[in-house]
DNA sequence: CCATATGTTGATCGTATGTTCAATATTGTT
DNA sequence: AACAATATTGAACATACGATCAACATATGG
């Protein structure tokens, strides 16, 4: 009872210097954030997620409505920066008159966005988090991917068709799968693919990655035919 | 207290007409892979296990030595099946001189055993239990993925290594990525791939999924180099 | 200054979890 | 048949879970 307010909270942590003026809010997602990212929904539990906070348990489901809806929130809190980050790429793809160059630019487009979350400060969770509701099959039932990433998604399978004319519509969706499948892989890796590679590969240097990735991706669009029977 | 062992336990579930000939630890085994493939291993639990297995639930713990004991004892009874399956295909892809089809033989061997898990009777709730094992950042300190499957990775890589003999270790790797990566997203899907393409792109169909995946991985592989800075 | 809405707190609810136990049933061996 | 080893059972354990409550503090606006 001696502490007065938020004051006397905040310097329990030790962490950081500066660390309670952000809005309780804020601090219950940026902890959910890191929490779920980690362990999945299922493996992360409210109370973890309020004693990181530092905010009693009960604040997580009176700002948020429970579970379910806090999780929801740092998908919506973060999400519409992504899909803006490819809106814009497509926009400027589909002025590229050159087909080659439209391709590299439809991929370079989704992944950038995407990849570039691991070099981004205070990101790294959000791009772990994404991936693994990508990659989780119960992730339907949430709909939160088929709400805030289908449609740009429709969007570039869209713009990879017309790229693409020669093809069937399976033909460009499975392309579109490899590279979404491709990039969900490696956001949602946390060490296997370096240490596999013992150091030749990591995800955490962006802009290798990308200059690897892009160019394996882009060959299998621009030849990747259906085989025959063989 | 009427019941006489088994027999009397065999038709209270009602669903199958030959159902409890089984030893209970394959009953146990089985129900537990499908649950753990639809809801992961923090989304599972022991009761609901037993429930469907149909036995009480200190009988998981007795016959596997926990939950973790469980999980794990999945994986190790199907696993060397993929594993032979591959190092088969393997062994056949080194054997062909000429490169090009050894790196078709080689793709073939890693995908094929584990996209046929879908079209397999009995084993489509294997596949996705290994994908999303795979997936999960978690999965490292289980070690379930690193003892089973990745001694066998890593002869992959090698052979792909010398097949591939002027990349850099980097690229040899990403390629492999990439190749993981797409297998591994399309083994958990759930039926998203399916809605999203509008029917054109089916994982369950594993012929088709696998003459469409194949091309794409191969012409990464066949020409994907780095790209120059841009 | 009061009235009201909003934010915060610690405690408690009912339920579910993984594990363990003593008691009983079954099986295998001599 | 008698024995020991193994298998099965229902009940209980302690702990953790998500949600909710009444009490209290703070901010807002008249």
């Amino acid at each position: 009872m001696m502490r007065k307010g938020q004051a006397a909270k905040a310097r329990d942590g030790g962490a950081k210097a500066e660390p309670d003026n952000r809005p309780t809010q804020d601090r219950i997602l940026a902890a959910a954030e890191e929490l779920f990212a980690d362990a999945g929904y299922e493996g992360t539990s409210i109370r973890q997620i309020a004693l990181r906070a530092g905010v009693p348990v009960a604040l997580v489901s009176y700002h948020f409505g429970g579970k379910l809806g806090l999780y929801r929130r740092v998908f919506e809190s973060h999400a519409p920066t992504l899909v803006a980050e490819r809106r814009a790429g497509l926009a400027l793809a589909a002025l590229e008159p050159d087909p080659d160059r439209r391709l590299a630019a439809i991929v370079k487009a989704v992944l950038v966005p995407m990849l570039g979350l691991r070099g981004t400060e205070g990101r790294q969770s959000l791009g772990r988090l994404l991936a693994r509701e990508v990659s989780d099959p119960r992730s339907i039932e949430r709909g939160i991917i088929g709400d805030l990433l289908d449609p740009v998604a429709a969007a570039v399978i869209d713009l990879l068709g017309t790229t693409l004319p020669g093809r069937s519509a399976a033909e460009v969706h499975w392309a579109y799968q490899m590279m979404i499948g491709t990039m969900t892989f490696i956001m949602a890796d946390a060490g296997r693919i370096r240490r596999i590679s013992g150091g030749a590969c990591d995800p955490e240097e962006v802009d290798a990655t990308i200059r690897h990735i892009v160019p394996l991706i882009l060959d299998g669009f621009r030849n990747g035919r259906v085989a025959k029977s063989d």
